[in-house]
RNA sequence: GGGGGCGUAGUUCAGCUGGUUAGAACGCCGGCCUGUCACGCCGGAGGUCGCGGGUUCGAGUCCCGUCGCUCCCGCCA
């Protein structure tokens, strides 16, 4: 018998004198009264040994010299610990096991930090990640996070959907984030790149007949790494023929429904509500809103094109909220300083002090009809935002999630699930001086979007839609071209040419030409969505070996030099040394 | 590539405007304690204040540089 299996009810009476052979960590030894205290650990939790050295001298003996972190073997008898005969706060479990023999295992020195310190610097605890795995909520947060995959892997399996596994090298692609390189000996000077995602494969799978795919997908992006954002991610990979966006919409629902439900014990409305792109972006300044909390921006373009004021008369955009605080000045510098990183030139405002009176530069500017309309109850505060219509939502909506979250309007125990449909199929680049893809270039324009390719690709709304929760992203997706002519159209506005197109996508262009149904799909972060279910603010540990936000291993110490003839063998001659510094 | 924050004992941190031998808690080592459980009590070891330079009679503290970590912007179809 294993002493977790009395852990699930309380010990009585019928247990005690039961014999358990046990293992674990000692997490802590005492020494009292003659008697040694040990608190030994294992993947159920804590039970304590105690050792009589009458009893047990050899058993004594071992235990002498025991510090934390030691790894043991005992055999003892279960003794039954009335509740009201011990301190109620007992913390080191209900079982206590009288040791008859006890074998130390594995020894250990001093560690190097404490596990049970919150705080420890992050460095030290990847360095010795195994130590860190060792921490209550680190065990928790890996242990759901397994649960959580499976919980997936069921739902998706019960609906038929099929894993298969595509190709972790593969060809490097020409849009997106940054690829990660691999060479090959067989073909000097010539590299394979890891998946930014298994976009293309399961495309194809879709036109080879399977029309339900699905893959828990390991995907990689050589881009700057954030705390919710990794290099190296794990995400649930789905597509379908002949798709159909309620039946994906339901999907997703229900598994999220369910792993909410099993691993939070939390009931989930469904199904989430919905909310356009464009609906997002003026309401909330995002295409991610928070919705545990209103503060919604509001829109006074038409009002303010005859103001007086020079700033609102002339900005394509004026927008503005109404916060229900009154701000001192300092505040309100505070503000502008956040509306400046976010591009804003300036900060203007309307504060209504308790008697309702007007404290502003500008409203000497404003007419009778404008100051009606921001006109808000005394003791609050409005705040403007003008200039190109994009500029306006990114600040507004920065400085909406700041207040939301400095004036704790935000329910933390609130789960505010939301899709966000239509987005736009295609973003002017100033930088490139072209059009790039908002999702990626195989995202299928929405009928009315189709239409308008030739004259205005910039208004063109994509079939394209994201699963957000509490301003977090967790999914996204989108139905697919699957008319050659159309990706090649797409393709062009890409500014990618007819020999570009054949030399990166040809394989996916003549697929499209060969009976390809239409399809379409989603993929969900594991890692993101594991951070969302354990309140995680950092998406590291959700993982049990990250890297560091260098994107550098503590522990192994990877990436590291390889030997020149390794490189040699590659065909390979690294021309500059990184100024970066070496583990 | 840019901006903010941090770097002091094994760990987490304190150290005001520059001023004796740089402190606390936890951890570690030794001793005491007949049921402890954040045990308690007594004692002890442990520091190149990230590194380099400068200002000063004097620098953990001020200045410059540099390295590392972290958060953010850019970037992340």
């Amino acid at each position: 018998m294993q002493w977790r299996d009395l852990r699930c009810g309380e010990v009585g009476s019928e247990h005690v004198g039961k014999t358990l052979t046990l293992a674990g960590w000692v997490a802590r030894r005492r020494d009292h009264g003659g008697l040694v205290f040990i608190d030994l650990r294992d993947e159920a939790g804590i039970c304590q040994l105690v050792i009589n050295p009458e009893r047990s001298p050899e058993a004594a003996a071992l235990a002498h010299g025991v510090r934390n972190e030691f790894v043991l073997q005992a055999e003892g008898q279960v003794v039954r610990r009335a509740p009201e005969a011990v301190n109620p706060n007992l913390a080191t479990g209900e079982v206590e096991v009288q040791v008859d023999r006890l074998e130390v295992l594995s020894t250990c020195p001093p560690l190097p930090f404490q596990l049970d310190e919150e705080g420890v610097d992050e460095t030290l605890r990847l360095r010795y990640r195994w130590l860190d795995l060792r921490r209550e909520r680190m065990q928790r947060n890996i242990r759901t996070r397994g649960r959580m995959v499976s919980i997936i892997r069921q739902e998706m399996e019960r609906d038929g959907f099929v894993d298969i596994e595509t190709p972790i090298m593969g060809k490097p692609t020409p849009e997106g984030a940054r690829d990660f390189l691999v060479p090959t000996r067989l073909q000097p000077g010539r590299f394979f790149a890891l998946p930014q995602s298994p976009q293309i494969y399961k495309q194809l799978l879709a036109i080879s007949g399977f029309e339900r795919y699905y893959q828990i997908a390991r995907c990689f992006r050589d881009e700057d790494l954030r705390a919710d954002r990794l290099q190296e991610l794990t995400q649930l990979d789905v597509e379908t023929a002949f798709p159909d966006r309620e039946y994906l919409f339901a999907l997703v629902e229900r598994i999220i429904a369910r792993i909410w439900r099993e691993l939070r014990e939390i009931e989930l409305e469904v199904p989430f509500p919905r909310m356009t792109h464009a609906d997002a972006q003026a309401r909330y300044g995002t295409d991610k809103p928070d919705l545990r909390f209103g503060l919604e921006i509001q829109d006074v373009t038409e009002l303010t094109r005859s103001s007086e004021f020079g700033v609102f008369a002339n900005a394509p955009a004026v927008r503005f909220l109404t916060v229900p605080q009154e701000f001192s000045r300092s505040e309100l510098e505070a503000l502008e300083r956040v509306a400046k990183e976010w591009g804003a030139k300036g900060l203007a405002y309307l504060v209504y002090d308790e008697e309702g009176e007007v404290r502003s530069p500008i409203a000497k500017f404003l007419s009778e009809g404008e100051l009606d309309a921001f006109h808000a109850e005394p003791g609050s505060t409005v705040l403007f935002g003008a200039g190109e219509p994009a500029l306006v939502a990114r600040v507004l909506g920065a400085l909406r999630l700041h207040l939301g979250r400095e004036l704790g309007l935000i329910d933390a125990d609130a789960w505010q699930f939301l899709w966000v449909t239509d987005f736009p199929l295609l973003e002017w680049d100033d930088e490139e001086k072209r059009w790039t893809a908002v999702h990626h270039p195989f995202t299928r324009p929405t009928p009315e979007g189709e239409a308008l390719l030739d004259s205005d690709p910039g208004a063109a709304t994509a079939m394209a839609y994201d699963l957000v929760a509490n301003g977090l992203e967790l999914a996204g997706g989108s139905f697919r071209i699957h008319e050659q002519a159309l990706q090649q159209k797409i393709f062009g506005l890409l500014n990618i040419s007819p020999e570009e197109q054949r030399l990166r996508f040809g394989h996916l262009l003549d697929a499209l030409s060969m009976g390809a149904p239409p399809h379409g799909g989603i993929a969900s972060g594991i890692d993101r969505l594991s951070m969302a279910l354990l309140d995680e603010p950092f998406i590291r540990d959700t993982l049990a070996f990250p890297k560091n936000q260098a994107g550098v291993d503590p522990m192994s110490g990877a990436p590291t030099d390889v030997p020149q003839e390794q490189l040699d063998e590659l065909g390979i001659k690294v021309v500059e040394e990184e100024t970066a510094s070496r583990p």
